[in-house]
DNA sequence: TTGCCTTATTGACGCAGGTCAACGCCCACC
DNA sequence: GGTGGGCGTTGACCTGCGTCAATAAGGCAA
């Protein structure tokens, strides 16, 4: 008889080890508890799951998938994708600590996209149908998760404004300006930071091949927009950029 | 003293002469009553409200105005679009009879867009302070418009997809079948119909120009896919536009 | 009806960005 | 510390769509 035996799976609501709670995190003025009073932020607390950390490539949800929760993310960066009907992958968006995804499930039961860890990533796991019956009660949170899902539109709105009008040097130049604001936004630098996502991504994103991301990096790197090192980027003239990024 | 005075102002919840109720609307089965009870929808009823129907290329709201209401079609079709920084104007949507428009609003409490009609059309209002209390009662009434809200983000993705992977054939394929789609729920002819936007309005949806769009059109009828007639469309071969949309 | 103005079509041409190919660099894994 | 494979860069060439321009076709007012 196996006496000892692995539990790790077996307890998934109790307090795991990853991090306390939102009220603690460092995150919950970015994230869901924004707008809540801390009475509420405990009680939002309570269906938060907090699993392990996700590895590089690992798949948080996959497209089509049976959809149940929404995540936010604590630590790391996934990418959100989809996969067309002739078999072309579409990146949809990048999600930083503090951002929330899954929400695009919520429509048909099932996810409209699959989301991957670009780097070692931990997210917290919010139960939708939790957070519905909790949003019913608690106003501040019904409203704040309706606005982050406005937010979620209108900015797919300004990506498709971007797709759609704009050059190359544009595209690249408004993705680096919207992770310099990010990181602003986490208290990290908005001028030096390392891409978490590869060439390929950016150029999926962008709706551009990997050939013509790098010219545009190297382009700007010659104008002394920017200094380019591998994945290190750091932005040199930040109004040239934001200029860029509307021409 | 003025004894008789124009009061068309002066009741705006009162049954309007516009339209009875929703539980009467033949798009009930479409629009935001879609999965609440009868006794639910005579609620929802109460907060609506309709007026007077918007004229060819009048505004139902701007960009940057203090956003209070999401809005449903009753007739006609009316087009979304923002203004980019640099003055041009992007297309971020048509919206039909029977669909909801203005939710990009509710993030940041004013519109993230302009809506204006295409042609006579009618609206009902709804203004959002009074959906959310009645969404917090009535739990089918919540999740509708998580639902509705999610959707709008999935189409969202979608018309990015088209916009970053898809050639100009492809792109209006697309805009047809989905129009096609949509006219069918509403027990419309899915392979006849009347564009009721502008050569310049698809272009602008679809990140092309009016001679591109209107050179696609030709080819597609060359090809026997289509026929056109200035704004009347008839789809000859579905499947092969189908095929083209995600060629 | 006529005339004007807006919208759509068609053709000729140019260019931004895609495609193809070669090469260099980084890092992981023996 | 060498080596293989992925990732990134750069160059040469090609093409789909934009641009510009001219013309046609509706639509609406008078």
């Amino acid at each position: 008889m196996k006496l000892i035996v692995d539990r790790s799976e077996d307890v998934p609501t109790a307090p795991s080890p990853y991090q306390a709670s939102c009220s603690t995190c460092r995150l919950s003025s970015l994230c869901l508890p924004l707008a809540l009073e801390d009475a509420e932020v405990d009680v939002l607390d309570r269906i938060v799951q907090r699993s392990k950390p996700l590895q590089k490539g690992q798949h948080l949800y996959r497209e089509s998938e049976h959809f149940q929760s929404v995540f936010a993310v604590r630590s790391g960066t996934l990418k959100a994708y989809r996969t067309t009907d002739n078999g072309r992958e579409q990146v949809t968006g990048f999600y930083f600590p503090g951002e929330i995804l899954g929400m695009d499930g919520i429509g048909n039961n099932r996810h409209a996209s699959s989301a991957r860890a670009l780097e070692t990533a931990a997210v917290c796991e919010i139960p939708f149908t939790a957070l519905e019956t909790l949003s019913a009660k608690m106003p501040h949170l019904q409203r704040h998760f309706f606005q982050l899902m406005s937010r979620e539109i209108a900015e797919d709105q300004q990506l498709i404004t971007l797709l759609s009008k704009s050059s190359a040097d544009a595209r690249v130049a408004a993705l680096l300006v919207s992770i310099s604001t990010r990181n602003a936004r986490r208290k990290l630098s908005a001028i030096r930071f390392r891409l978490s996502m590869s060439r390929v991504d950016i150029g999926n994103y962008l709706g551009l091949t990997v050939e013509t991301v790098s010219r545009v990096f190297s382009r700007m790197q010659k104008l002394g927009v920017l200094c380019v090192e591998n994945k290190e980027i750091e932005i040199l003239d930040r109004d040239a950029l934001v200029e860029m990024a509307d021409a």
